[in-house]
DNA sequence: TGCCAAGTGCCACTGAGTGCCAACTTGCTA
DNA sequence: TAGCAAGTTGGCACTCAGTGGCACTTGGCA
C-alpha cells in the first residue's frame, strides 16, 4: 500500500506504517543518491525497521522501489474476476479497469509513483522487476480466459497479445506522465488517466504501423 | 555465442570455448538440480574458469541461463539497421527477421535453447532478465523509428506496441515449442520457425479479442 | 627475440537475501 | 485480570552473487 489505510488491527496498522515509512525514506533517497548507493541496511536504520522485517514487508529491494506502480497491477489482479465478467473488447475492458484502479489509489500516491517510474526508466534491473509483476498479471488473465473461453481456439494467445499491448500502453503513458517538468510535485492522476485512455485508444492502429 | 565459431584469433577462440564449456555445464545442471542449487562458484570449478572471468564472459548468472534465447535478440539488435531498411508492415518485418535469425543460429543451438526456455518459464527472476534484453531491443527499435519517421506523430508509440506484440508472439511460440514431449532432444528449429510465423500471423486478429 | 597491452587469476570485500531461535505482542480464555 | 497459545519480530550469523584491485601471463606484433 502506498498510504496506510486506517483500518484493521493494531498490528496490521503498525505494519502498514512501517512499510510507509520505508517508502517515504527510500524513494527520495534513491532519486537523490542513486539506487545502488542506498543500501537496505541504511534504509532499515533510517526507518527503524529490522532488516528481517524489511524482507517480510517487501519481496526485495526492487519491489520496494516499484511499490507504487506495482500496487496498481496487484490491485488489478485482485479485481480480475469482476473485471473479466464484463463484456466487450478485451483490450478496452483492461484499459478501463486500469484507469479505474489508478483513480482509486490512495491520496499522495502520485508523488511516489513518479519517483518509482523514473527509477524504473533508469535502472534495467528495476524495470525487469516491474515486468515480473506485469507478467504475473498476464498469466492470471491467460488462465482466466483459457478457463472461460475453453472452446475458442487460440484464446490464450489472444489474451497474451492483449496483455502485452496493455502493458506497453501503460508503460508509454507512465513514461510520458513522469517526464513532464516538475512531475514529482505537479503530476496528477487525472493526467495519467487521460494519457492511459489515449494510449489504449491508439494501440490497435499502432499495430498496423508500416515502414515506408 | 552458443557454439564457438572457429574464426578469430587464438585468444578469442579460447574465450568462446570457455563460454561454451560454462553453458554446457550450467544448463543441464540447472535443469537437474535447480537454478538456485547450482552456484556460480561450482560452475566455475567444473568449467575450470575463474569466477572473475565468469563475470567477464556473462553479464551475470541469469544472463548465462538465458544465453541461447538472448543471443537471438542480440543478433537481431545487431542486424537492426538492415532489418528496418526494409518496407512493409513493421510487425511482419520484425517477425520475418526473427525467423531468419533463429534459422542462422549455430548447430546444436536447439538443445540448450529448450533448457533455457524451460528455466525461464519456471523462475521469475530469469524470466525478468530475459525481458531486459527484449526491452533493450524495443528501445533500439523505438529510437531508430523515431529517427527515421520523425515527422509521423506517435511513431514511437507504434514501435513500442509492435515490439510488445513481437515479444509476446515470440514467447508464445517458444513456450509451445519447449513444452512438446522430449523437446530437449527432439525439438528442431524448423518447428520453432513455423510456430513463430504462426503466432506473428495470428497476432493482429488476437488483439481484437472480445469478452462475450 | 623481446616488448606491450589485453586478458586472467586470485583474494578480499560489499551488499542482498535467508534460516534460526529467543523474546515479545496480541487476542483470547478462564 | 492473569495467563496462555499463536503468531510476529529482531538480532545474528550465514550464503552467495557480484566487484575492485593488483600482480601476472600470454598472444600478437615489430
Amino acid at each position: 500500500m502506498t498510504t496506510p489505510p486506517a483500518t484493521g488491527t493494531l498490528r496490521s496498522r503498525r505494519i502498514a506504517r512501517s512499510r510507509q515509512r520505508l517508502l517515504e525514506v527510500a524513494l527520495p533517497a534513491f532519486a537523490e543518491r542513486g539506487y545502488d548507493a542506498v543500501t537496505v541496511d541504511w534504509l532499515c536504520e533510517q526507518a527503524e525497521v529490522s532488516k528481517r522485517s524489511f524482507f517480510r514487508y517487501f519481496e526485495g529491494k526492487e519491489d520496494l522501489a516499484l511499490t507504487p506502480l506495482n500496487d496498481v497491477w496487484r490491485t488489478l489482479i485482485d479485481d480480475l474476476d469482476a473485471v473479466l465478467a464484463r463484456s466487450g473488447p478485451l483490450l478496452e475492458v483492461v484499459g478501463d479497469a486500469l484507469v479505474e484502479v489508478v483513480d482509486r489509489m490512495p491520496a499522495g500516491w502520485e508523488r511516489l509513483a513518479v519517483l518509482s517510474a523514473r527509477l524504473s526508466g533508469t535502472n534495467p534491473a528495476i524495470d525487469a522487476a516491474g515486468m515480473v509483476v506485469c507478467e504475473r498479471f498476464t498469466q492470471r488473465v491467460v488462465d482466466a480466459i483459457a478457463a472461460r473461453l475453453a472452446t475458442v481456439p487460440g484464446a490464450d494467445v489472444s489474451a497474451r497479445v492483449v496483455c502485452a499491448v496493455a502493458v506497453a500502453s501503460h508503460r508509454a503513458a507512465v513514461d510520458t506522465w513522469q517526464s513532464a517538468p516538475d512531475a514529482e510535485v505537479l503530476a496528477t492522476r487525472a493526467e495519467l488517466c487521460a494519457l492511459l485512455r489515449e494510449s489504449f485508444a491508439a494501440a490497435p492502429a499502432a499495430l498496423e504501423a508500416r515502414l515506408p
